[in-house]
DNA sequence: TAACTAACTTACGCGATATTTAGTTAAATT
DNA sequence: AATTTAACTAAATATCGCGTAAGTTAGTTA
């Protein structure tokens, strides 16, 4: 993996580069995009190959079955936008502020990558998060619950159960993404994945998550 | 409410009841349960035949195409689901108490067809919603939306934006049924659908939602 | 009892779609 | 320049799964 020269090949047919690295690349960008429209089971190995000029026969020969894309998708997405929230280091925070910083991170990790919650919802869905669980140095959530933890020990936040409002908070941070197609309908003329919303988003999501967990 | 039928695979000759009401209702059924696991695209009318005992053939003749049964079950979940929310009366309430209800009506609704998010989840990613367009007299959260509103304006609630914040509002409630799965890990021997938990995470989505719209 | 009709079954056509096989270039190595 | 191998392609195979056609059984009516 010495040099890596990117030629772009666009989805042209013709002349292919011949560069291992990029071509893998390419074909996972492009099943990240259709992972994310179907999931694994409705995804269509004859689609990626399409999106990318690369012919079918390509994806088998780097990576032996549709399975085998699709756990390389999770691993990518899982070192690119959870890892993130593992490193963060919040201890010598106040967990007002740790749990700020932690949801700001979150929220703007998946902004970057809108399609990073769709493929993890249809993997809970179809897939009852038996690749996730493959790949994955568990639970983001765990560092989230220790905030939650260690904020209604000093009297931080109210009184109230961890996990459950950890996975509350998460929701509230995914949940757009999962319902952007219906929200449109909301904010005419507004494009969901704009820059504009998705602040709304972040901006509207830390004020209900910070007063929820808030003494009344 | 007639039982019908219970075996499924020993007798092939056994003698349906002939009760084409009774058979119907009974593909119904098997259909939520199948559109819940795998949405209408990776559905599979041979499964959904297995587990009623009926032929395949039978679905074709009563629903025509597995899209005309799938119409049917969102139509049957919608009238049992989500009509409750529309003819509940809340404007005599106060903001709060009228949030409180319609919040508690949503989640017990869900509670008790944990099916129905999956269902309408898949729809949304799926389908971009657009059976659920087909059949619905609109929007849901434009109720809850007035609410907001209403609290707004007499100070009950913070400042906020409504349109968003009823968005995380409905993503509290269906979160929990989305990842389920995932959540049984944080509660080892633990039953996700059980009383128990189902309590839990009313009493904890109310107690979040209901502070979070509040004054800081 | 005979004719009629609704409820049901069996068996298969046919289009997709994952995967494989056998062959074809382009580049690196000698 | 000859050889080798990695990168690639086209085409075949094999299976799955929706939908249908054609026939069968059981009630219902006359």
């Amino acid at each position: 993996m010495a040099d890596s020269k990117k030629k772009k090949t666009s989805a042209k047919k013709s002349v292919r580069s011949r560069d291992s690295e990029a071509t893998q690349t390419e074909i996972v960008d492009a099943a990240v995009e259709e992972f994310a429209l179907h999931g694994l089971a409705d995804a269509r190995i004859e689609t990626i190959a399409d999106n990318t000029g690369v012919t079918k026969a390509m994806i088998y020969y780097y990576f032996k079955s549709k399975e085998g894309l699709y756990i390389t998708v999770l691993e990518r997405g899982f070192n690119r936008y959870m890892r993130p929230l593992q490193e963060l280091s919040l201890d010598s925070l106040s967990p007002e502020n740790a749990l700020e910083q932690y949801v700001r991170c979150l929220l703007s990790n998946l902004a970057k990558n809108p399609n990073w919650p769709l493929i993890m919802c249809y993997e809970a869905l179809q897939n009852q998060g038996k690749y996730y669980k493959q790949i994955n140095i568990h639970n983001i959530d765990e560092i989230l619950i220790a905030i939650l933890e260690r904020g209604i020990a000093d009297n931080s936040f109210r009184s109230l159960e961890p996990r459950m409002t950890a996975n509350n908070i998460i929701g509230v941070c995914v949940f757009y993404f999962l319902s952007r197609e219906g929200l449109g309908h909301l904010f005419p003329g507004q494009q969901m994945l704009g820059k504009q919303m998705l602040e709304l988003h972040i901006q509207q999501s830390i004020e209900l998550i910070m007063a929820g967990v808030g003494h009344i």
